[in-house]
DNA sequence: AATAAAATTTAGTCTAGCCTAAATTTTAGA
DNA sequence: TCTAAAATTTAGGCTAGACTAAATTTTATT
């Protein structure tokens, strides 16, 4: 009897994914603050997760969790359905970047496997949403990713804009503006030691601009080879 | 502090709508039976909906619940979203009329007023559903509905189909085949007194069909004038 | 290694929305 | 008009998923 994965598993889900992504484990803390709900109420999820049969995640009290196997799918399968909408927004619906993330937060968890498909089939099966984050396949494998931070660039060195891992819609508008959106070459001018600014040239822009850390983490390219 | 609408409450006032539309009052059994759930606790929701502030219903115990203003226009807003969603799904991602019921029941609670607007826009504002049912505005009004039960007719009566008011996938893929969709003119042929059939020449199609009154009763047509 | 701070868990509650069983009210038929 | 059936309501309970406050464990700092 696998117990029903409701509205609000799928989002522990997501989120432990993403987690899980960057460090290791997921603590109980930075699951709290994502799901904006209290500490306590993230530990009674947990251990509802890992008791859950077949056991969705690996908690171990005051370690954070993982994803088995089975939640690992479950919780690509809300991100393949997060990424098909908003790319389907953006391009059916003249969505803006910015303006995506709520809508398909919500409609993530509601859309039939036929809505899917067919949202897939209409859009040409892409790989990339409209952040350039990758999209899971069909049969929920995640394409392996090539890109690093764009912190990491030093002067001379050239890269091509993959993906822009933001979810603030002022800074989506803001770098929309100065053409800081995947699939731009960029080159790097300067770099400052004292604060890790980069002075980009941005393909298609006419002057240079200056991107702190607190933007060029968020950013990720492929460098030239 | 207006309470918060649920999906659940929606619901209610969605169905509570359609039962006002031909009865009068909605009774607490074709509630619970529509919304497939208990019958007390449809009781428990409509005491709630009428204690609501605003009341959303007015409610007499034994006597059933009529919409005030307020629940109307939460009802209508559901209703439309229902609609156009139907209406977006045929349209955009190729789904057959009898496909789009379950999904646009999921998704109406779910999208925001903005992919409203935008789905409307994109769709040219229709007024009508894949079945032909109307679609309130987006001021919230329900057009007025001019038409009458095909099972009205007598011999040698002619019409345009309007709306087919079904759920059944089984059904409308018949009455797809048949041709028996809206904007088609029909003519009947022949009333047999004894049973109600109906037998009628369908525009564009070869041969005649016979039609009792269970499926006469949902289809819904204008007469010539 | 000791201790203060931070993170996490436990314990106890709450609400929405459902359920069943029993009681009551309405309605229809003789 | 009486009575049986049908419809509805009341009473009492349950579960999911949240919350707060208090207890405990881990981590960081001296
Ligand atoms: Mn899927
Ligand atoms: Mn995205
Ligand atoms: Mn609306
Ligand atoms: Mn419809």
């Amino acid at each position: 009897m696998p117990e029903a994965i409701t509205q609000s598993i799928q989002d522990y889900l997501k989120h432990i994914y993403e987690l899980n992504e960057h460090g290791g484990a997921a603590s109980t803390n930075d699951l709290a603050s994502r799901l904006s709900v209290a500490p306590a109420s993230v530990t009674g999820m947990l251990q509802k997760l890992a008791n859950s049969q077949p056991p969705l995640v690996i908690y171990k009290k005051h370690q954070g969790v993982r994803l088995t196997k089975n939640g690992e799918k479950a919780a690509l399968e809300v991100i393949r359905h997060h990424r098909l909408l908003e790319t389907f927004l953006v391009k059916t619906l003249g969505y803006s970047w910015d303006e995506v993330h709520c809508e398909a937060d919500k409609l993530e968890h509601v859309i039939s496997e036929n809505f899917e498909t067919r949202m897939a089939a209409a859009l040409g099966n892409p790989t990339r949403d409209p952040h350039g984050e990758l999209i899971p396949t069909a049969d929920l494998v995640m394409p392996a990713d090539e890109s690093c931070p764009l912190a990491s660039l030093r002067a001379d060195e050239t890269a091509t804009i993959r993906r822009v891992s933001a979810d603030d819609p002022a800074l989506l508008r803001h770098l929309h503006k100065i053409g800081v959106v995947p699939e731009v070459k960029i080159t790097v001018k300067n770099y400052s030691e004292f604060d890790g600014n980069l002075t980009l040239q941005v393909e298609g822009q006419k002057s240079n601009i200056v991107l702190g850390t607190a933007v060029t983490n968020q950013v990720f390219v492929e460098k030239e080879n």
